[in-house]
DNA sequence: TTGATTTTTTAACATATGTAAAAAAAGATA
DNA sequence: TATCTTTTTTTACATATGTTAAAAAATCAA
C-alpha cells in the first residue's frame, strides 16, 4: 500500500481494517450474480477471473500477488458481480469489507486519495488488456505474457491461458509451436 | 455531475474550475503520446477513440454527450496516454486541467469521493467492454450496439464501428446482411 | 441537377481458426 | 514402478474471416 502514497497515520487506519484469509486451491473466493462484500489483496497465490456464459467460460485476467481482487460492479453499483474468481493455487490473501473501504473514503481524505489512485490503476490496466485484446494478434500478447508475466505462463495450464488470449487451445498449441522455432 | 453525488458547496467548486470549449469535426483533443493535460466531459457531440500501430488503427470506444474524456495513463501515471480521440461531429466540451482536478481531490473530500466514483464507473464500462470483447461475437456484439446506443449505429461511419468490434468492415457489412433478414 | 467524392456492399480467393477426436506427454496416486 | 488421470499436442476437415478489387449506393459541392 505505501507505494500507492498511503503513510502514517492513514496507513496504520487502513491496515486495522484487514483481515488475513487463507483458502485452498479451487476455492471460488468471488462468484458471479452475488454481490460481493469484500476485497482482496493476494499475499501470496493466483487467482483467475472469468465469466460464464451458457455455452462457455472465459478468463478474463489473471491476478497475483499484490493484486487488489475486486468485484467491480459490486463495489461501485452495490449490484451483483460479472466475475467470478478462483484460486489456483492454495492461497493467502487480505481482505476488507467495502462497507469499511467507503467507510474510510469517507471519513479520510489521505485514503480516499490512496484508494482513488488504486482504482485508477486497475483502470489503466484494464484499458491496457483492452487496447492489447483488440489491436495485437494473439501471437504477440501471447509472447508478450511470456515476457512480462512469465510466472503467470509456469503456473497456469495453457487452456486458462488460451481462453485469456481468447483463442482455442488447439491455435495456443499452433502458436507455441510457431515461436519456438 | 449531480448524478454522481456532488452537492453545495463541493458542487460550485468543481463547476468553478470548468471551461467550456467548442472543436470543429475532425479536431484531436488529444493525442497519443503526449501526456494530456486536460480533462473534458462533452456537452454535445461524439468523438471516436483510437490507438494506433504502425500496421493499423483500431477504434476502442466511442464518447457520447454526457461522457468524461480522459486520458487514464496520462491522469494516473503521468506518462503519455494511448490513445487519440478525435471529434466527429462539430462538438461543445467542457475541460478542466488534471492538476486542478488533483488539487480539488487533495483539498475536499467529497470531492475525492465524487471523482473515485467517476473513475469507477469508467471502471465498470471498461470492464464491461472488455468482457463484451472476449466472451461474446461480433454479431452479438453489433446487436446489442443497435440496441443499446443506436445513436452511434446513425451517426459512425461502418468502418469505424467494424474496427470498434474487431472485425474487417467487409465481416461487419456480412454481419448486417445476415441480421437484416 | 450533375459530377465528384466518400462510404458501403459484393465477389473471389487464400488462409487462419475452430471443432472433434486421437495420440502423446506430463503429473498424480497407490 | 506401474497405473490412472489430466494436460498438451497433433491431425483432418469444415468454415468463418481477411484481403484485394470492383460495383453500387450515398453524400456533398458546385
Amino acid at each position: 500500500m505505501r507505494r500507492l502514497g498511503l503513510r502514517e497515520p492513514s496507513l496504520s487506519l487502513f491496515y486495522n481494517a484487514l483481515e488475513e484469509v487463507h483458502y485452498k486451491k479451487g476455492t471460488k473466493i468471488i462468484k458471479a450474480g452475488r454481490t460481493e462484500p469484500h476485497l482482496y489483496f493476494i499475499l501470496d497465490g493466483i487467482a483467475r477471473v472469468f465469466i460464464q456464459t451458457a455455452e462457455k467460460e472465459t478468463v478474463f485476467c489473471f491476478c497475483l500477488e499484490t493484486d487488489v481482487i475486486l468485484s467491480y460492479n459490486s463495489f461501485f453499483n452495490e449490484s451483483p458481480g460479472y466475475e467470478t474468481i478462483e484460486l489456483l493455487e492454495d492461497s493467502q490473501l487480505v481482505r476488507v469489507s467495502h462497507r469499511k473501504v467507503k467507510a474510510l473514503c469517507k471519513s479520510d481524505l489521505t485514503i480516499a486519495n490512496f484508494f482513488n489512485r488504486l482504482i485508477g490503476l486497475e483502470l489503466v490496466k484494464t484499458e491496457e488488456r483492452l487496447i492489447g485484446t483488440q489491436s495485437r494478434t494473439a501471437t504477440a500478447r501471447y509472447t508478450e505474457l511470456i515476457t512480462l508475466f512469465p510466472s503467470i505462463v509456469q503456473r497456469v495450464q495453457l487452456g486458462y491461458i488460451a481462453s485469456y488470449l481468447g483463442v482455442s487451445q488447439v491455435t495456443l498449441s499452433r502458436i507455441r509451436k510457431k515461436i519456438s522455432r
